[in-house]
RNA sequence: GCCCCAGUAGCUCAGCUGGUAGAGCGACGGCCUUGUAAGCCGUUGGUCAGGGGUUCAAAUCCCCUCUGGGGCUCCA
């Protein structure tokens, strides 16, 4: 907000016509005010002034009250002028906040508030003292500490065999003619912030199509319905997060709660630094936090916790729902959302050697993890220079693992509380990208939140946390939706992975004749854990086919005279054409082909015509 | 959160220089008994996102709200 303060005898003025589409409403256009011994208060309300209308309003009335004083004026006049800034809040907000201005100044002192909106003619006759004239700019405190904090950082890509590669994101032909991995050029156009295609991703339309996900407009923004197919597909990606945390990593699975108390120090701190990007509520005139991650929980049960040395390193894994209140601007389809499900492993380490070893393990273990969901990925790093320097040639050993080149982005002191940290990135069909998985090397948490383990001569020691997720299972939904979308544009035929399918298998009986044998063979399919439907709806079978390829279906069997005859099932693959397969050997092909992927049972109706429709 | 664009039947959309709505698909009913991407006929279907305003008259013009999309901004 500026200010600027004229200490007056007097000021007149008159609204005469609108200076903007619209204008404060008033009574009498032309009629003039006038207003004896004031101090005039012209005033500006900025961009910036409405990221936080409270404290500016605040500080502008305690400046004003202060000038108010010192030249002992009588009453103020705020008088709205927009002319002190190039840089103007919405008219909307300019109008709150000028009235709360004047509400807070009233409790103290006689106000008068000019019309906001209008081309104004005024007389005003300045008194012309040393202190008669003065100028105040007000910008809000928090906005102060993070001018003064931004440091930039450089960046280069770094090779499998150690080659560094400097970039320049504010000049594209450091990065766009390099022979490398296009994956990762198109990752670090989305850093360099360059932006292809301005559409709406693919996977929103998918998503409604194939009866999976959609939008709930009766909850708040970013928070989705899933349809039954949906929640298979969730269901299948939570079994392997489990799976991936419990069984590859022996990782310890918890719960903690959803909802906790903001009155603990320890969750006011981590709230506050996470500024508003939470969901708030009172209950019983306590002031509750809704998790916006699983940190706190966490970080209380280790903090509890009695570790020793020779248990470390231990993993804990978390999966459970995180809310955070992302801006509503940038709540797209699945890519951001306002409640979401995190899986979450934390592994506590003696010291950072042990910190390393562990990172390792499992960058290796989430590579492998990424690699087997059939999606197009590029790496990024971000690392505190000390750190880079010291470790560059440890970083290329991971890159080997990977056997991808990476963006690495090289901070020039520590920001936040990790050291380290690396993410996988999907690029969608617009070209955007989607952090997926990422790993995070944290050597301050432990201190902080008092999380100790005993050492060889018994003193506490602050642990070295690893934190790392896969990712957030809706998010993983939608970059298996953009990849399919990807496959559309190059003329291949959309997929979905097979474990992820929700029908794998559709029975299509030729004709009612044919129905139990159908039913029966799906029964037989369903028993292997494979998720197969009988279409029993008195339609064409053409129609019937059409259906189940608009649907996705990967393995579609047609069953008629022929194949109950002579055992040969007649089976259409998605993508590929019609083969002839006895029962055994397509579930044979299918069990293969899912692997040690999570089975999640069908949760339909087995006959389609006994489904409502969604959509 | 800000700026811009959009919202018409369950879905996809037409109508939008003002005269209170239409198609295809779906659903429902019937006929057909089906062999690898839509069999035929009929019926049903709407607070034109919601609210307010202008007007004799608003889906159509104006304002507000909600929802969605694009662009910013933000993402310890």
């Amino acid at each position: 907000m500026r200010l600027l303060l004229i200490h007056a005898d007097y000021i007149e003025y008159a609204p005469l016509q609108p200076a903007i589409k619209e204008p404060e409403k008033i009574e009498n256009i032309g009629k003039y005010e006038r207003v004896d011994e004031c101090l005039v208060a012209f005033c500006t309300i900025e961009k910036i002034d409405e990221e936080n209308p409270e404290e500016i309003v605040k500080l502008a009335t305690e400046a004003i009250i202060e000038h108010v004083k010192m030249v002992k004026a009588n009453r103020v006049v705020v008088y709205p002028y927009a002319h002190l800034s190039s840089d103007l809040a919405s008219p909307k907000n300019a109008i709150k906040i000028l009235h709360k201005l004047k509400e807070e100044l009233e409790k103290i002192i006689e106000v008068k508030l000019a019309p906001f909106g209008w081309y104004k003619t005024f007389t005003l006759k300045c008194k012309g003292h040393p202190l008669s004239e003065l100028s105040r700019t007000i910008v809000p405190k928090e906005e102060k500490k993070k001018e003064e904090k931004h440091i930039p950082s450089s960046f280069l890509i770094l090779t499998p065999d150690g080659k560094e590669i400097p970039i320049d994101l504010s000049n594209p032909n450091t990065f766009l003619n390099l022979d490398i991995d296009p994956t990762l050029i198109k990752l670090i156009k989305n850093e360099a912030g360059i932006k292809e295609k301005h559409q709406a991703p693919a996977h929103i339309k998918i998503m409604k199509k194939l009866e999976l996900i959609d939008y709930e407009p009766a909850s708040d923004v970013g928070h989705f319905r899933f349809y039954p197919k949906g929640m298979i597909i969730k269901t299948a990606l939570e079994e392997f997060a489990n799976n991936f945390a419990i069984k590859e990593l022996k990782a310890m699975r918890i719960e903690t709660p959803m909802i906790y108390k903001l009155d603990e120090p320890d969750i006011a701190e981590q709230a506050s630094r996470f500024k508003e990007k939470d969901y708030r509520l009172k209950v019983d005139n306590k002031e509750f936090i809704l998790r916006f991650a699983g940190d706190f929980g966490l970080f209380r049960m280790m903090k509890d916790a009695i570790m020793s040395y020779k248990q470390l390193p231990i993993r804990v894994y978390e999966l459970s729902p995180s809310f955070r209140l992302e801006q509503s601007g940038e709540c797209v389809g699945l890519k951001r959302l306002r409640a979401f499900t995190m899986p979450d492993i934390h592994c506590f380490c003696k010291n950072l050697e042990e910190g390393l070893l562990e990172y390792k393990l499992l960058f290796e273990k989430y590579t492998e993890f990424t690699n087997s969901m059939e999606i197009e990925y590029a790496i990024a790093f971000r690392v505190v220079k000390e750190f880079y320097l010291k470790n560059k040639e440890w970083i290329v050993s991971l890159l080997k693992i990977a056997n991808k080149p990476a963006l690495i982005e090289i901070l020039p002191e520590m920001k936040h509380y990790w050291i380290l940290k690396h993410e996988y990135q999907a690029i969608d069909s617009t070209g955007g990208n989607i952090q997926l998985a990422t790993l995070q090397l944290d050597v301050e948490d432990a201190a902080r939140y008092g999380i100790y383990y005993v050492d060889e001569n018994g003193e506490k020691k602050g642990c070295i946390i690893l934190h790392s997720s896969m990712g957030s299972i809706e998010r993983w939904i939608g970059v298996i939706l953009e990849q399919a979308a990807k496959d559309m544009e190059n003329n291949k035929v959309p997929k979905l992975p097979l474990w992820l399918s929700p029908i794998q298998v559709r029975i299509i009986p030729v004709n009612m004749n044919y129905l139990d044998k159908a039913i029966e063979i799906a029964l037989k399919i369903n028993e292997n854990n494979i998720r197969a439907d009988v279409d029993d709806r008195n339609e064409s079978v053409a129609k019937k086919i059409r259906d189940a390829e608009t649907e996705w279906i990967p393995y579609i069997v047609v069953l008629g005279e022929k194949e109950v005859s002579t055992g040969e099932l007649s089976v259409r693959i998605r993508g590929e054409g019609i083969v002839s397969k006895k029962l055994e050997e397509l579930i044979e092909e299918i069990n293969k082909k899912i692997s040690s992927k999570p089975r999640v049972p069908l949760c339909l109706p087995i006959r389609l015509s006994a489904r409502p429709s969604f959509k």
